[in-house]
DNA sequence: CTGGGGCATCCGCCTCAGCGGACGACACCG
DNA sequence: CGGTGTCGTCCGCTGAGGCGGATGCCCCAG
């Protein structure tokens, strides 16, 4: 019956996957976890924009997977993600991983860094880096999970 | 909070707005700027994905404003902006006034940098902040535009 | 054993995203 | 002048996003 919407383990199927992972991640007890309809109720409490338990069983379960906008930022908004996280399977993985960058960058003082960070030469910016792990060693934190990926985050 | 959506003077109808604004970023000059109907067939050229000048149009024209993550990937890679450009008004400030951002994080180390600076003490990333200030001196690049938003990213 | 509540799954409906095609209005060219 | 091309604008349709409501299953109170 259907033509051809199998093994498309690559690109866009993962919808499905995300909104999965980030309810196991929200809820990590499976016993207490709710079902879709109090999961749907939530979200429209938190967000005060509507949501039907049907429509996230949908998602969830891979039946529909082109959201609409209000639809999305409504997910990311509840589910405390950027909203590119399902759009970019980059940028998915990476906050998967770590979730690190996207709240570092909701630190003022971080993204004056980074900002002012770009365009310098690669001896210092070594030499940053190695100030900067030498502070976190002090102020006894973990050595921070870097984002292993080796690739650039979009292509132009 | 605002559960009521005011009247579609303010933050919603923007759509339009930012599709316009990108589109004469990319041509700016009036007069040889091509139709929603050459555009339309460009974006489709360059990006393999579907896209109508009617539809083009109704986005631009504001009457069509929940666009689909199909459009919206679209759209996004067509202008190179990031998809969260038409999602985020902060976001769409940020990288409309100069995209550094976005272009800063694609240095691998800078973000570790971005990373690493996360959760350290104020008074140290006062430190690193004067630090990398003064290479930046030091290798004579410019003061290094800074997002002079003042606000966080996202609210809760 | 019986009843109520939460669960996943399904069905059918309605709105609207997205598009094809058509219409006047210009502007250029023979 | 009348064609030919592109422009902005519009109407009407199709398909899918999104939802309400119904079903059967399982578990716990009574």
């Amino acid at each position: 019956m259907d033509p051809e919407q199998r093994a498309d383990t690559g690109a866009e199927g993962r919808l499905a996957e995300k909104i999965n992972h980030l309810r196991d991640r929200l809820y990590p007890d499976k016993a207490s976890r709710p079902g879709y309809a109090k999961l749907a109720a939530q979200i429209r409490e938190q967000t005060g924009k509507p949501m039907s338990a049907t429509y996230l069983w949908e998602l969830a379960s891979g039946r529909k997977r082109n959201l609409t906008q209000d639809t999305l930022v409504t997910l990311a908004e509840f589910f405390g993600v950027p909203a590119e996280y399902f759009l970019d399977d980059v940028v998915a993985s990476r906050v998967d991983a770590q979730l690190d960058l996207a709240i570092a960058l909701r630190n003022q003082k971080v993204r004056s860094i980074a900002l002012r960070a770009e365009g310098l030469s690669d001896d210092t910016l070594d030499a940053l880096l190695a100030m900067v792990t030498e502070a976190r060693r002090i102020e006894r934190l973990g050595p921070a999970t870097d984002a292993g990926d080796g690739g650039q985050a979009r292509g132009e």
